[in-house]
DNA sequence: ACTATCAAAATAATCGATTATCTGTCAAGG
DNA sequence: CCTTGACAGATAATCGATTATTTTGATAGT
């Protein structure tokens, strides 16, 4: 799974992007961990949207104890995909027409500005990170018949886009637009298991990315823009199918 | 309107903006009640930026026990103003000019943003609460020899801000406009006490608000870029007075 | 039938004690 | 001297039990 970042807006430890031999992985305490599972739980629809999360049930479930639920459930709340309430516990998040069309609003604005400064500041690593991961997402195969592969060009996805707009040098941007796309994400594995066949993904992919190391501003980001509006043209397209308001 | 808003991306407790009479403040557990004290310690600089939290010290000095500590801490994590890391413990979230300079960057994307948006869809109702929340700013006086003055002042003009951009009918921008607000006042209340000789604030915010009511776009949004970008540029020369890279 | 009220059950919040992990110190070996 | 390892004290994480709050369901009154 992608490193959560841990500390508040912390630089982002910058490990190495999953090549390193051994990896400690850092998720030591149970309750670190905990949150690990259940976001992945949430992200894949295991656990559905709005549903109510009772705690002796998710206690006996995962066989832990409250205070690391409790810690776990925490930070899934600073990611949103968990409501909170005083008194009367914790929710998963909705999911809803309107909350799509935010995050798709919201990561055109924020990545696109992201990558404009990326580009800007970058400097060669980044320049090399980005060719990296492209050269990763695209080599990795998506077959709707094959869960794992479907995790897996997710997880490189994911990495693709934060590693796109890795070299903006804002800490706390990047924190917002890991959240943004945590969120998408949750919407694209629940709805969305194979890319529109009117699209070419990894040709769009590979344009930004091209452009992003050519430092043609204008064009990349407006290749990144158009690639997001079109995810959240077909996201919106797909939860219409099924009744979503 | 506004989807799924408590939880996660809630308008944070924060009792209602209004004049309600009994307000039940909505602070109930000792966990949430914790959380605001704490939250006020750290913007107010009472607790120091960068230093450790000692979580048994804490239980002592707030006479409370583990859970509800740790709970508190989870929430001040993600309004950025705490950092975290396992097995580590917790530290108030250091400042830096580099961490300045990015909050006001981005408080002029998506304040900005974030205006303009109220402005093409907000209602009669926000415009409503917009000149209240400005008459109630300037009305309050601000003597650096009364540090209630201070406070009062600081907690109006944070309303302010968050009224002027509430009608966008973004919950997640608003949630993302509201931690920078915070970590903006926390440097401004700690560095800040009084404004600078060369402007007059109060008319900054009076143009502001009228062009919002009277959606005039471009001059209420480039007022606004030019009121933060200018109490950026006021605190990060305090900054530098004090040494503070 | 409908609403109000209260008690019991379910659930969340908190506590105190226990366990696990880290950090600094000091001694032995190189 | 510097490094390494083991110990002890400090600190964080977890647990099980207890307390507080909310929700449910039954009952009585209109």
């Amino acid at each position: 799974m992608v490193p959560h970042d841990d500390g508040a807006f912390a630089p982002m430890t910058e490990d190495a992007p999953s090549s390193s031999g051994f990896l400690d992985d850092g998720k030591n305490t149970i309750g670190s961990q905990l949150a690990s599972r259940l976001r992945e739980a949430i992200i894949s629809g295991e656990l559905q949207a709005g549903s109510k999360i009772n705690l002796d049930k998710a206690r006996k479930t995962f066989n832990v104890s409250l205070s690391p639920l409790r810690e776990a459930l925490a930070r899934l709340i600073s990611d949103g995909l968990v409501e909170f309430e005083d008194n009367r516990g914790y929710r998963v998040s909705s999911i809803s027409l309107a909350n799509l069309e935010e995050i798709t609003t919201l990561r055109e604005e924020f990545e696109v500005f992201a990558l404009r400064e990326s580009m800007r500041v970058g400097d060669v690593e980044w320049e090399g990170n980005v060719m990296r991961a492209l050269h990763r997402l695209n080599r990795a195969e998506r077959d709707a018949a094959r869960p794992e592969t479907l995790e897996r060009w997710e997880e490189l996805h994911r990495e693709f886009h934060l590693t796109l707009i890795s070299g903006c040098g804002k800490p706390i941007l990047l924190h917002f637009c890991r959240l943004l796309l945590n969120l998408n994400d949750r919407y694209r594995r629940v709805f969305l298991t194979r890319t529109s066949g009117d699209r070419n993904v990894s040709q769009e992919h590979s344009e930004i990315a091209q452009g992003a190391v050519a430092r043609d501003l204008d064009y990349s980001c407006d290749m990144l823009r158009q690639h997001i509006h079109r995810t959240g043209t077909n996201l919106r397209n797909h939860l219409a199918t099924k009744g979503i308001l």
